[in-house]
RNA sequence: GGGGAUGUGGCGCAAUUGGUUAGCGUACCAGACUGUCGAUCUGGUGGUUGCGAGUUCGAGUCUCGUCAUCCUCGCCA
C-alpha cells in the first residue's frame, strides 16, 4: 500500500516515485496550489498539487478533511531554498502529487489532532485513539517499548525465564479487594484476578526455574489516585539461592539499564540505602525525596516543646510534636506560607503551625509562644535572634533556625501528623525551589513485618509471605510484633514508592507462626495457602524478589503528570473506561449462566 | 466512606457580581487567493449555561440536591 512512510523522505530520494498513505494532517489551499500534511507515527510530509502536478493531482488533494486517510501517488521533489521547514525531518523535500484516492473519511472531530491543544483529559481518554494520534502518546507509547525491551533484554541476559502467570485465580482476601470472576463450571465459585503473581513466582521458585521475571498486569479494586489505576503493571522477579544483597544488585543493574536506554545516563550504583526507622524520623516518611533537603526535628524528643495547650494535648495523647525548619524560608509571602498550612489541612492535620524567623524576634502565629513574657529577660541568643523565652530559644536551636527561616510545625496523632509533615516538607521544598538535581533512587530497608490495624489486631506491612529479621524472630515467639523488622525493602524514586520487595519465608513453620501472628486460624491458613505450604513440603530453595511498578516509573522517566498519561487506555478515579462504557450492565441471561442474580436494581447502575 | 476544586457552542475562555437577543478566540463548513507549513482574507453553521428542584418580577450568576471529572484522607497485604 505504501513504499514510503511519512517521515522517511530525505533530500537523496529526489526524482523517486512514491506511494504513501497515511492521515490529513492538514490543508493549505491557495487556489491554484494545494498543500496537504500526511502524517503517520514515522512522522509527516508535505504533499504538494500545483500547475507542475498531473491532473489527478490537484484534483485528488481537494476536498479533503483533516483526519480523512489517504493514499497518494507522486514523485519525491526538492523544495525552493527558502521554502524548506527546518523543524520538520522532511522539510526540504515534497512530493508532487499525481493522483490521491480517499481510503477512509473523517467526521468531524471532537478536538484537533495537534500538539498544542489543551483538551479536558476526559475527553482525551474518551477517544483515545484519537489521542494517540498526538505526538505526546506517540512518543510515550515508544518510549514504553523501548523501556520495556532494555528490562526484558537486561533480565534475560542474566539468565531469567520469562514466566506468564494465571490471570484467573484464587482469591486472597487478606491483601487488597480482589476482582471477581465468576466461574461457570462450578457455580457459586469465584476467580480473583491476580493482585500480583506473587505466590506463582514463588511456586516457580519451589519448581526450580531460578531465576523468573514478568511484565504482569496486577489488579486491586481499590480507591484510585493520579498514581494509582486500578489495573496496573508491574516489573515481576524472583530468585532462588539469594539474599538481598543479590536482589539489590540485580534491581540496580536493571534500573541502569534502563535509566542508559531512556535518558541515556549512567546510574550512580550502588544506591543509597536508609533503614524504614530512619527514613520515618528523619523524613516522616518511608518514601523521602531525599533531593529535598529538609528535616524532621521531633521537638518532644529534643526536650523543646513549647507550653501551647494544642502540643500538651496531643503529647499527653501520645501523639506527635514535630517540626521542619525551611531555610530562608521567611522570604515566603503569607499567601505561600498559607499554602503549606493548607497542605497539612489536606493530608488530614489539623493545621501547621508556623513563625518566621528574624534578628528582632520570631513572627507569625506560633511567635508569641517563643517570645519572652514582659517579666522576663530575654535569652542571649547565639544566632542573634532578640527577644526569646528560654523555652523559645530551646526551641529554635532543636530546629537549627537562625534569622531569615522559617519554621513550621505539626501537632497530631502519628499516623496523620506523618503525612501531614510528608506533605508540608514537600510543598516547603517546592516552594523554596530547592527540589532539584538528579534522580534520586534509593533502598528504604528494614520494613516492620506488622502493622497495627484499627481495631487492635496486626497485618503484614508488605505480605504474609515476607521473611523477619532473624534477630527479631524471638519476639515473634513472645508477641511483639510491633517492634520485628522484616526482610522487606523499597526502591524510592524522588519521592515515589516504585516497588517493593523481600526475602520470603521459605520455612513452613515459620510460615505458618507468620499466618497465626496476623491472626490467620490454622484452618483458614491451611485452606487458602494449602497449596504453598504443601509446595513447602518438598524442597524449597531460599528465594527473594522484587516488582518495580512500571507505570510509575515511566510517568517519572516521561516527565508525565500522571500514571494515565503512559497506560494506553486508562480508567478514571472511578474504575470507568470513558472509550468502552465499562463497567456495564450485563444481560440476565448471562448471568443466569454463572449462577447469579442482581442484587442492586438496574436502574441504579445506570444513572 | 470523608474533604476539596471544577462544570457556559466541539475545545479554550468571557458575561459589568440577580437585569435586554449569553460574547470572544479557535476548530468546523463555504468562498477567495501562486509557495504555504498553527497560512491568510471574507462569510457562515453551532450553545439556553452538567442534570433536577427552589428563591425571585427576573437566575449562567443565589440556595438545596444530584451526576461527572480531577486532587486528596482513609484504603491500596
Amino acid at each position: 500500500m505504501r513504499t514510503h512512510t511519512c517521515g522517511q523522505l530525505r533530500a537523496e530520494d529526489v526524482d523517486t516515485e512514491v506511494v504513501l498513505a497515511g492521515w490529513v494532517a492538514n490543508r493549505r489551499d491557495h487556489g491554484v496550489v494545494h498543500f496537504v500534511d500526511l502524517r503517520d507515527r514515522y512522522g509527516m510530509i508535505q504533499l504538494v498539487a500545483d500547475e507542475d502536478a498531473p491532473e489527478g493531482g490537484m484534483e485528488g488533494l481537494s476536498g479533503l478533511h483533516p483526519e480523512d486517510v489517504i493514499q497518494v501517488k507522486g514523485v519525491v521533489r526538492m523544495r525552493v531554498e527558502g521554502q524548506r521547514n527546518p523543524d520538520r525531518d522532511t522539510g526540504d523535500v515534497e512530493v508532487l502529487v499525481s493522483s490521491a484516492s480517499k481510503i477512509s473519511s473523517a467526521a468531524r472531530l471532537p478536538f484537533e489532532i495537534a500538539d498544542h491543544i489543551d483538551v479536558p483529559e476526559e475527553m482525551l481518554m474518551r477517544y483515545r485513539y484519537l489521542d494517540m494520534r498526538r505526538s505526546p502518546m506517540q512518543e510515550r507509547m515508544k518510549l514504553r517499548t523501548i523501556a520495556n525491551h532494555a528490562f526484558r533484554k537486561a533480565l534475560i541476559e542474566e539468565g531469567f525465564y520469562e514466566i506468564e502467570t494465571p490471570m484467573l485465580t484464587r482469591s486472597t482476601p487478606e491483601g487488597a479487594r480482589d476482582y471477581l470472576v465468576p466461574s461457570r463450571m462450578r457455580q457459586g465459585s469465584w476467580y480473583a484476578l491476580p493482585q500480583s503473581p506473587q505466590l506463582f513466582k514463588q511456586l516457580s521458585m519451589v519448581g526450580g526455574m531460578d531465576k523468573y521475571f514478568q511484565i504482569a498486569r496486577c489488579m486491586r479494586d481499590e480507591d484510585l489516585r493520579a498514581d494509582r489505576q486500578p489495573e496496573f503493571t508491574q516489573l515481576d522477579m524472583e530468585m532462588s539461592f539469594v539474599d538481598e544483597e543479590d536482589v539489590y544488585s540485580l534491581v540496580e543493574s536493571v534500573m541502569a539499564a534502563v535509566y542508559r536506554e531512556i535518558k541515556g545516563v549512567e546510574l550512580q550504583l550502588p544506591l543509597e540505602r536508609m533503614p524504614y526507622a530512619e527514613s520515618v524520623r528523619r523524613f516522616a516518611s518511608d518514601k523521602p525525596d531525599l533531593r529535598n533537603p529538609i528535616e524532621v526535628v521531633d521537638l518532644a524528643s529534643e526536650g523543646a516543646v513549647l507550653d501551647f495547650v494544642v502540643f500538651n494535648n496531643v503529647l499527653k495523647d501520645g501523639g506527635w510534636v514535630r517540626g521542619i525548619r525551611v531555610p530562608a524560608g521567611s522570604s515566603l509571602s503569607r499567601k505561600q506560607v498559607d499554602s503549606i498550612e493548607a497542605a497539612a489541612k489536606d493530608a488530614g492535620a489539623g493545621g501547621a503551625a508556623w513563625c518566621k524567623v528574624t534578628a528582632d524576634g520570631p513572627t507569625g502565629p506560633l511567635s508569641r509562644f517563643l517570645k519572652a513574657k514582659e517579666d522576663e529577660h530575654p535569652v542571649v541568643c547565639p544566632v542573634g535572634i532578640a527577644g526569646l523565652s528560654e523555652a523559645g530559644a530551646a526551641f529554635l536551636k532543636a530546629l537549627n533556625a537562625s534569622p531569615g527561616d522559617l519554621v513550621v510545625t505539626i501537632a497530631d496523632a502519628p499516623r496523620r501528623a506523618m503525612t501531614a509533615l510528608d506533605a508540608i516538607r514537600n510543598k516547603a521544598g517546592a516552594l523554596m525551589d530547592l527540589i532539584q538535581g538528579p534522580d534520586c533512587l534509593l533502598w528504604i530497608t528494614e520494613f516492620p513485618l506488622f502493622e497495627e490495624t484499627d481495631d487492635g489486631g496486626y497485618h503484614p506491612a508488605h505480605h504474609p509471605f515476607t521473611c523477619p529479621v532473624m534477630d527479631d524472630v524471638e519476639a515473634l515467639k513472645s508477641g511483639e510484633k510491633e517492634s520485628i523488622r522484616s526482610r522487606a525493602y523499597d526502591l524510592v524514586l524522588n519521592g515515589v514508592e516504585l516497588g517493593s520487595g523481600s526475602v520470603r519465608i521459605h520455612d513452613r513453620d515459620l510460615q505458618k507462626s507468620i499466618f497465626k501472628a496476623i491472626g490467620l486460624s490454622e484452618e483458614v491458613a491451611n485452606e487458602r495457602f494449602a497449596f504453598l505450604l504443601e509446595a513447602f513440603r518438598y524442597g524449597v530453595p531460599p528465594h527473594a524478589g522484587f516488582a518495580i511498578g512500571l507505570d510509575r516509573l515511566y510517568a517519572l522517566l516521561f516527565g508525565a503528570d500522571t500514571i494515565r498519561d503512559v497506560i494506553a487506555f486508562p480508567k478514571t478515579a472511578t474504575a470507568s473506561c470513558p472509550l468502552t462504557g465499562a463497567p456495564s450492565v450485563v444481560d440476565e441471561t448471562q448471568m443466569g449462566e454463572l449462577g447469579i442474580s442482581q442484587l442492586v436494581p438496574e436502574n441504579l447502575n445506570e444513572a
